[in-house]
DNA sequence: TGATATAAGACTAAGTATATCTTAATTATC
DNA sequence: GATAATTAAGATATACTTAGTCTTATATCA
């Protein structure tokens, strides 16, 4: 293993990007969803409950049901939706369990860590999706 | 799983501290290393041997053999001993490798974590182990 | 030659990720 | 109210990775 994102953090992003593109409030089905976000439906069910508990999305059950953005786009930001999925972004286990390191607070390397997540955690928490919608539309009529 | 560093990376780290605390060019035995910086002897000698290929330490075999640091301490850098070990730090997959992602090039997403990889490199990058040694000894006499 | 020490590969056990399957609950529509 | 559509929730399965051990071979010193 190495430091990485994990398959469900990339689906929760591309899950609340797809739902940023039609807008806070539009409801979209899980089926459309996992289409145009090549997610596995299922799967996506999963990620979908989490991201609801949070509350960054609302779900609606039965028949014409499905998924919308609670909130708008550029109040939603990367770290709020990777964290979701994946619990606190965490570079070195004794940063987060400081029970795990004996000395963490004597120790050189732990502070290193410390300010590198702090370092991560703060890059993401200044991405939106708003931003990320942005960027996507520069992308394309570039 | 999160977004962490493997334990191997962790004893890696630990290990050329404690031969940098004895300065370059000092032999210290495996067992003596594994002590001192709590870590299973045998997972150690994997560990040393990545470290030895790559360059950062020297592998003495035989009867009083062991290991020793090849360079000084300011010259090697946090960035390079975990990356022997857990190879080059990937937030993820589609980063490193462009085909898990078909749209890379045009991806926003992809961008963002483009960026946020390369300033966390920078940051394990701009750290030595005569930093730590420094710090530490900051730490130890406060 | 024997004791000491590391090398290298096979192997194992546990944990995690990535789903899928099944049954239940909810809602709209006829 | 019945039916179809849609999500909820828990159990299960598979594959992969990590973390570590075991074994046999090799190297060095005395």
């Amino acid at each position: 293993m190495s430091v990485r994102l994990t398959r469900a953090g990339e689906y929760a992003v591309r899950c609340v990007l797809c739902l940023a593109r039609r807008g806070r409030g539009e409801l979209v089905s899980r089926k459309e969803v996992a289409n145009e976000a090549d997610i596995p439906g299922q799967f996506l069910a999963k990620i979908a409950q989490q991201l609801a508990r949070q509350g960054v999305i609302e779900i609606l059950q039965g028949a014409g049901g499905g998924y919308r953005l609670l909130a708008e786009p550029n109040h939603i930001t990367m770290l709020e939706v990777i964290e979701t999925i994946i619990g606190e972004i965490s570079l070195n286990d004794c940063v987060v369990r400081p029970a795990s390191c004996e000395n963490s607070g004597l120790c050189a390397v732990h502070q290193v860590w410390c300010q590198a997540q702090e370092q991560l955690r703060d890059h993401l928490r200044g991405v939106t999706f708003a931003d990320l919608l942005a960027e996507e539309d520069k992308l394309l009529h570039s």
